[in-house]
DNA sequence: CGGCCGTTTGAGCCACATCAACCGGGGTGG
DNA sequence: CCACCCCGGTTGATGTGGCTCAAACGGCCG
């Protein structure tokens, strides 16, 4: 796979004719290998925007920039994932190119350790693509799961900040990861008061997640506990599913277990509980919700948290 | 007690006159009735000093604003309470200034409501006296403290920012509380960066604590569990204390089992069970700790994530 | 075909919950 | 000043959710 080939050196071309080669390789395939591969293809392009992106962005910025975000244009990425990413965090199109310039771009293989434990924290992290986790190892052994990162949320918004990495930041799948070094960390936040703001807001909302989790593994029962996280997945993902749709979530049963706080043999039958009372459906990283509004009010999930923009409602 | 006592049209003399009543009355006085007294004094002598700081420092601002901030000079708070609370968010003078300036102080009795859950975030709060907490109550009717609040923390750092309040923020003891509504937090943001900074450090903060005890609530035993935040409040209460000292933290039983997601009556047996080991012992609000060394290996506790300023070694 | 990883199933056990009663201090009301 | 009462803490008995250990299963890949 993607081991071992360094991707930082390639042109756009090269990695686009890589991405192709996976999606061909893949139609002869089945099942894992073939999602594998369809996911190294979609990093290998999405890599490959993003550096026409900056180059082609390098130059014509005044002229450009207008002041509220355009939808034509140069950029060619909206609807991509850096988009998204992007576009939550709600910035001008000068503040947009001037964060992605200072950023390195580079690959996680599965259980890769982007930030450990205890080290210095010297880069912030954005996730572009796949799926990450910060988990903390006790003597016993025992590991916690403390967030689930998903493609568009920074991975240590906080501990940048602070200066140390209390978790270890690792790829649950093949990871696409945007990484701006603390120098030049710096210097944007001096200038560029609104990448402040999306920073201090993308903590908030990290925080806003461990709370809710918190709450769940103080007080809810198991069942309600996995039907909430569950919830929160299928949300994150996508905000606006219908019941019945599925969506990819990269876990095993055993991070469920991490995640929770749970024993995996637990996980397990509580999953079948939840399938039998046809309220969700979750195996081999597939994630289905048959009664939305049910599974809702059982886990006491209310999206709000999860709100980036503000409803201004009452 | 303070209960309909109007202090905000109160004059600052007025307000050492009440609180050396409070003070006089507490000698005759004994056990927590005592402690009530002087908590009030206390709490009444700091409004004082906030009101002749306020009008003391309305004026020669430009000139008394040194670069770093000055030790001497017209400020009398640096040691007290507002003192620690501005300079843990390591402003500058000015900045100190504009942020106190735009405050509003109030004091809350036990249990009153600071902020509903559910409701419009429409201020940032700090707390400078007492202590509160964050909680919610789930739909079975039990409730999880998700933060306990001592003197200097911000109440709702990332709420204000999202506009929600996902908790309910109560008192636990007489507090009080400053607090700066949102438009006039709107300007402070826009026209001075290190308070947004400051902010966002407090959000980071708030949220390690959070990360901590999340990770005790899903992998750790009773009895770490409880260890760690004893060893949590010990320290952020005093940050240098020797083994046998001795702290006030106000909470019961009954709330160290909502913080722990634990039945009271069990955190009653643990608590038991550590006074025995002369690891800890807590009761009644008073807290000590024997073994420090012992305790902190033992609970996993690592001071580490609630330094504020970054050691820099390594 | 064989091995591995994630899942499934079953049996027994323990940490912690629940229920219920009692204690003890200190503040209040008579 | 005494009696009561309320609240926080303490104790015991009993129940159970979730853990542990152990083994089998099934798909996928080599």
């Amino acid at each position: 796979m993607l081991h071992g080939l360094s991707i930082n050196n390639r042109k756009p071309e090269e990695l686009r004719a890589l991405a192709r080669d996976r999606r061909e390789l893949a139609i002869s395939k089945t099942g894992r290998l073939k999602a594998l591969l369809l996911n190294e293809a979609k990093l290998l392009e999405f890599h490959a925007d993003l550096r026409i992106w900056m180059v082609s962005s390098a130059r014509p910025l005044s002229e450009s920039a207008l002041p509220s975000r355009p939808e034509t244009g140069l950029v060619p990425l909206r609807h991509s994932t850096l988009g998204r990413l992007m576009s939550r965090m709600a910035l001008s199109a000068e503040d947009e190119q001037a964060l992605i310039s200072a950023a390195r771009a580079r690959t996680f293989e599965r259980d890769d350790v982007v930030l450990a434990e205890g080290g210095r924290c010297d880069a912030l992290h954005m996730l572009c693509g796949g799926a990450a986790r910060a988990s903390r190892t006790l003597e016993g052994g025992n590991l916690q799961i403390v967030s689930v990162f998903l493609p568009g949320d920074a991975l240590n918004p906080g501990d940048v900040l602070l200066g140390r990495s209390p978790t270890t930041i690792s790829a649950l799948t093949s990871s696409l990861v945007l990484s701006i070094p603390a120098d030049e960390l710096r210097s944007l936040l001096t200038h560029r008061p609104s990448i402040v703001r999306a920073l201090w807001r993308e903590t908030a909302l990290l925080a806003s997640i461990q709370r809710e989790r918190l709450i769940g593994l103080g007080r809810k029962a198991a069942e309600a506990r996995l039907a909430h996280v569950l919830c929160e997945f299928a949300y994150r993902l996508q905000k606006d599913a219908r019941d019945g749709d599925a969506v990819e979530l990269p876990l095993t049963q055993v991070e469920l277990a991490d995640l929770l706080g749970l024993s995996p043999v637990h996980v397990n039958r509580v999953l079948q509980h939840l399938r039998g009372r046809r309220l969700v459906e979750f195996s081999r990283g597939r994630l289905v919700i048959w009664k939305k509004n049910d599974l809702y009010a059982f886990a006491e999930f209310d999206p709000q948290y999860l709100q980036t923009e503000l409803a201004d409602d009452s």
